[in-house]
DNA sequence: TTATTTATACCAACTAGTCTGTATAGTAGC
DNA sequence: GCTACTATACAGACTAGTTGGTATAAATAA
């Protein structure tokens, strides 16, 4: 076998990610992709077929690395506590400190970039967009569900609803990071994410 | 050939301002926008020098009725109450309203859409971009302010924060809706953000 | 052990079309 | 006579994608 190819195909995927999320996907030329990822053009056509399968590769990957980082935190959250309310704050306060680490503006949400071009993607690339959001919709949704039947919040709200209301604090919080750039808005959110859920289940100490 | 060439300015940028938000801006060519506008090239050029003077006048236009809107609605609110954190309520409830009546999917915040380019922006654009954002920082966090001061949350935040809040709450929304096709995400968020000052501010009956 | 085959991985040059922006000549209303 | 266009043509750069060929390394045949 030839030098790895796998290894190449990283190098463009990691490229194009970054000129995406700076430039979005129209604004991408699979010429300057080329130049950072310093390869061919023949390279470039021998990995993906066309800018679109590259653009599907490109959430595809997104997607799959953001589940396992889900997956990943909660796992932790979930060992260190049995409640399923405890288990959500552990695993707010988790993100928070990654969050807080992170002091480029620049970052962002891949899925988010490419739903203000909506027009321009395919059918696959919309449903594995969706999918990634209903992912997160589940696995936090049914935690809360347990956290509502364990103890009923103090406004009639749907498991499901605060599930999505965390997906839409970290993309409301990019974009306010990316326009303002100030990345503490991250973290900042997030603190209010989790102020609400304490007092919506009402576990303020006082 | 009427004699008002506002109209046609109008018409393109009209035209423009569906595309960009379907297509980004750098997916928008101005064949498409004179297609659009039933105009010639010619007209185009007439009333914009480049492409990026047609970005500017977007997002200027954009910011200001965005502006003007904000204004209309607080006051609106300041005369339905005195108190501060009532004005905000009320404030809330109104911008709900709206969103309630909206079904299409495929709205969204131009400034949104932008900063998932940035890197094609000038530098106008941008403080555009964060002008307007700090617009409803300054004008809701002085409400904010008056709020803490009458009665102290029950978290330490800070007034300018939970003025980010409100707008981070629009942009996260703006992402879930188009991402998962779902026009209830606007007003349903902004329900979790309602819920989250008054549980805040203890105005919570029972 | 060496020679040949085969598949993968890649390069450089090219094509056909699209992009922004310019130019030019003419026209309709005030 | 000025403003606000229409209509068309075109330059120069950039676009996605194609082609024909080459380097590499492992498998296989001598």
């Amino acid at each position: 076998m030839p030098r790895s190819g796998a290894k190449t195909k990283q190098r463009i995927l990691d490229a194009a990610h970054e000129l995406v999320m700076g430039h979005g996907l129209s604004g991408t030329s699979i010429d300057r992709v080329l130049e950072k990822a310093e390869i061919t053009k023949g390279a470039f056509f021998y990995h993906f077929k066309t800018k679109a399968d590259l653009a599907q590769a490109l959430v595809q990957r997104y997607a799959e690395q953001d589940a396992a980082h889900l997956e990943a935190q909660m796992e932790r959250a979930e060992k260190l506590s049995r409640d399923p309310l405890q288990q959500i704050l552990i695993f707010i306060g988790l993100l928070q400190e990654e969050m807080e680490t992170l002091t480029d503006p620049s970052g962002g949400c891949l899925i988010a970039s490419y739903t203000y071009q909506f027009e321009e993607l395919g059918d696959d690339i919309k449903n594995i967009s969706a999918q990634s959001f209903l992912h997160w919709r589940q696995r936090l949704g049914d935690k809360f569900a347990a956290a509502i039947a364990h103890s009923p919040p103090r406004f009639p709200v749907s498991a499901t609803s605060l599930a999505d209301a965390l997906v839409s604090t970290f993309e409301g919080a990019f974009v306010m990071m990316r326009v303002l750039q100030e990345p503490k808005q991250l973290s900042q959110q997030l603190t209010h994410y989790r102020n609400y859920i304490e007092l919506l289940f009402d576990v303020v100490e006082s």
